[in-house]
DNA sequence: ATTGGTTCCTGCTGGC
DNA sequence: TGCCAGCAGGAACCAA
């Protein structure tokens, strides 16, 4: 499930890719995605020069000449490949949705099984106050971002951390995994009441979020599921989980009191798998 | 205003 | 072994 550190390396790989190039084809499958591919996508798009790829949030940005945008979202399972001039396409499979050529020969292939990613069009002018960005909060490793402005939007906030952290008016980026292993590193308990995470509570928690978005980052992201980089390489950041998904297993943080603790639990909060040490995380 | 529940979709898993 | 119900999950949307 591409979170900011995947989405963030889909760009990096995008980037050399596109960067100058020059649309010669895009063709659209599916239109029926998250929301509708717009009409005039393929016409609006043609011929037309890219001139760079950026990321906000879980959001991946296309800047085009003339000032549109294309403004797209992995979802669960969407995946972008790049099959470079000169290789092999396999044909089209029933999840392969969305495609550009460029006048390079390069070909990049949108894929998404469950569908919830989506492409869509606007402008730069309308970026900044666009539906989808407009409420989005900081950049977790922008200058944005620190535990007096964290702990200052949670105050007055009666949900759970866990809950205000992928909610991403609070900041822009962690999903599932990211808050789990933020809230493992920060040995915050996921139940905690979002409004008490304040002075040092907050500026722990900001700095186990910079630590495991960056190692994430180096790792390439986690491969789960869907996700590959846009290369076809993997990344390997799920090896490093320390909660997610570890269900019963030791915590690493005290694997000698196992039989005390039981390990790490799991437990759902609005209707999403938490994973967390009740020993270390409070 | 804030918060929780529902919904979209498909592939995977577990129980029988 | 095979089938199918149930689950997973990002985020918009709706309801309280």
């Amino acid at each position: 499930m591409p979170e900011l550190p995947e989405v963030e390396t889909v760009c990096r790989g995008l980037l050399p890719i596109l960067e100058n190039a020059i649309l010669q084809d895009v063709v659209v499958r599916q239109r029926n995605l998250r929301f509708p591919v717009p009409k005039n996508f393929r016409q609006k798009l043609l011929f037309r020069r890219v001139l760079t790829v950026r990321r906000r949030a879980k959001y991946i940005l296309m800047m085009l000449d003339d000032d549109d945008v294309i403004i797209s979202h992995l979802g669960m399972s969407g995946r972008m490949t790049i099959y470079p001039a000169g290789e092999d396409v396999p044909p089209p499979g029933r999840h392969d949705h969305i495609e550009f050529k460029t006048t390079t020969g390069n070909l990049i292939r949108f894929s998404d099984p469950r569908r919830f990613g989506f492409m869509t069009l606007t402008s730069t002018q309308c970026l900044k106050e666009h539906k989808l960005l407009r409420n989005l909060g900081p950049e977790p490793l922008g200058n944005g971002f620190s535990g007096p402005i964290l702990a200052a939007s949670l105050k007055g906030r009666n949900t759970p951390i866990k809950s205000a952290l992928l909610d991403q008016r609070t900041l822009a980026g962690l999903g599932n995994i990211y808050v789990c292993e933020s809230l493992f590193g920060a040995g915050i308990s996921p139940k905690r009441k979002a409004a008490t995470v304040q002075g040092t509570r907050a500026e722990k928690l900001v700095q186990a979020i910079r630590v495991v978005l960056t190692e994430a980052l180096v790792a390439g992201g986690s491969s789960l599921h869907d996700y590959v980089q846009p290369d076809g390489k993997l990344g390997y950041f799920q090896n490093c989980f320390k909660v997610y998904g570890q269900e019963g297993k030791a915590c690493p943080g005290c694997h000698c009191n196992f039989l005390v603790t039981g390990g790490i639990k799991r437990i759902s909060q609005a209707g999403r798998s938490t994973f967390y040490c009740s020993r270390k995380q409070r």
